[in-house]
DNA sequence: CCAAAAGTGTTTCCTGTACACCCATGA
DNA sequence: TCATGGGTGTACAGGAAACACTTTTGG
């Protein structure tokens, strides 16, 4: 019985949320797409093993985040002998574009090709996973550049979430949580004019759960 | 290269959260008290296997809720050769007292006895998952009791949560959410006296998000 | 001066919290 | 009728959404 990790590594690329695919070159699945990823070796645990296998597709300092998603373990996911799958979550900033191999390619989520064994599923779960987090963390920081303006993190937001987000209510939410930071300065105007606007970073590059209390919160000056 | 499945099952007695461990017989940690499980067969998915193995410690149909929390894979969590743990949390509802082999016995969480392998952290981390999810989810129903007053409800999420919570809100916010069902019936007052409580369900004993968005919600009226 | 884009002020709504008050029972 | 626990009504606060309005640029 083998086991595999597989990561869905998502970046907003052309306004869109990707995930980076390879075309297999082998049966069974041959042509197919699938995600990165490989055997767990023996010596190393599973995310050490993901970010070892991202290595060999991504630059790996461009990874500026990684989480597990889950086992996917049906005995029939792949055909053969079992091989039970940790799956990933990888985020890469909107500002890099990664070298990336020859039968390597980004491909919209919400258009995804014929996919190998289960891994349609798999790009699935990241998408949610991604989509919980914005609401919830300051998971927006892995998507974005190092500084930025409202409204290029306004389209990424977008993107991730698949509808439309508003700037002056993302601006104001994250600033009132203390996740964003004005840098001070601003940035030239574009060729249709407008005003030049400002540029902002997050205060941290860490993963934060930024309102971690849905309900339920605990009484004011109480400790969990 | 082995795979096990390993369950915290949760259950509230005596006003606490507590989880059902079993006391090792046998080197390495020999005394020490572990999680249910076992290795993974060939024909089976996590899940299954999970439920499979819990079968043999605690009634399986009075498992109201079972969902996997994480892998755990340092290379060196068990001693011998190397062994991935799929890690699940598990719900019992606090009006029932299964039989439990004799090795076999529920502790309070937040007074663990000497705990096997990296078994402590796994507790831990299936105590956070439930706590997160009642705040966002209906999971309540899982710890509760088919009909039950709201003063029961109360208990079991302040032993939950670890923090005391309102009666009333707490009728409140499940009430409006659409999670609470009054039965119309009532129960006798205790022996002090009192207002007879009134009985509630919960609408559904599946799993529902309730509470899906904490901010950026899509505008009203559009579909994710 | 006008169009365009960025950013701010203001209003409204909703949800959850806090707390006072009313209700129904046993002794 | 009083103590006790259950339940409701009401006021308050915070956060987010919606939208009008102001600011700052390029042409």
């Amino acid at each position: 019985m083998g086991h595999e990790v597989l990561a869905g590594v998502l970046q907003i690329r052309d306004g869109r949320l990707q995930v980076l695919l390879w075309q297999r070159a082998r049966e069974p699945h041959l042509h197919r797409w699938s995600l990165p990823g490989g055997r767990l070796a023996a010596t190393e645990d599973v995310e050490t093993s993901i970010r070892r296998q991202l290595a060999e597709k991504v630059d790996v300092h461009k990874l500026t985040h990684v989480e597990q998603l889950a086992v996917f373990s049906d005995p029939d996911r792949v055909p053969g002998h079992r091989v039970v799958a940790t799956a990933f979550l990888g985020l890469v900033p909107s500002d890099t574009d990664p070298e990336v191999p020859a039968d390597t390619r980004w491909h919209a989520v919400d258009e995804l090709p014929e996919t190998a064994f289960d891994h349609h599923r798999i790009v699935l779960a990241a998408r949610e996973r991604l989509r919980a987090k914005l609401s919830y963390t300051n998971i927006g920081f892995a998507l974005a550049p190092a500084e930025f303006t409202i409204s290029e993190l306004r389209r990424l937001y977008s993107a991730a979430l698949g509808y439309q987000v508003a700037a002056t209510n993302l601006q104001r939410v994250l600033a009132r949580r203390g996740v964003l930071q004005p840098t001070g300065r601003t940035v030239p105007a574009g060729p249709a004019g407008g005003r030049p606007p400002a540029l902002f970073r997050f205060t941290s590059r860490d993963l934060q759960v930024t309102d971690p209390f849905a309900v339920f919160r605990p009484p004011s000056g109480s400790v969990g």
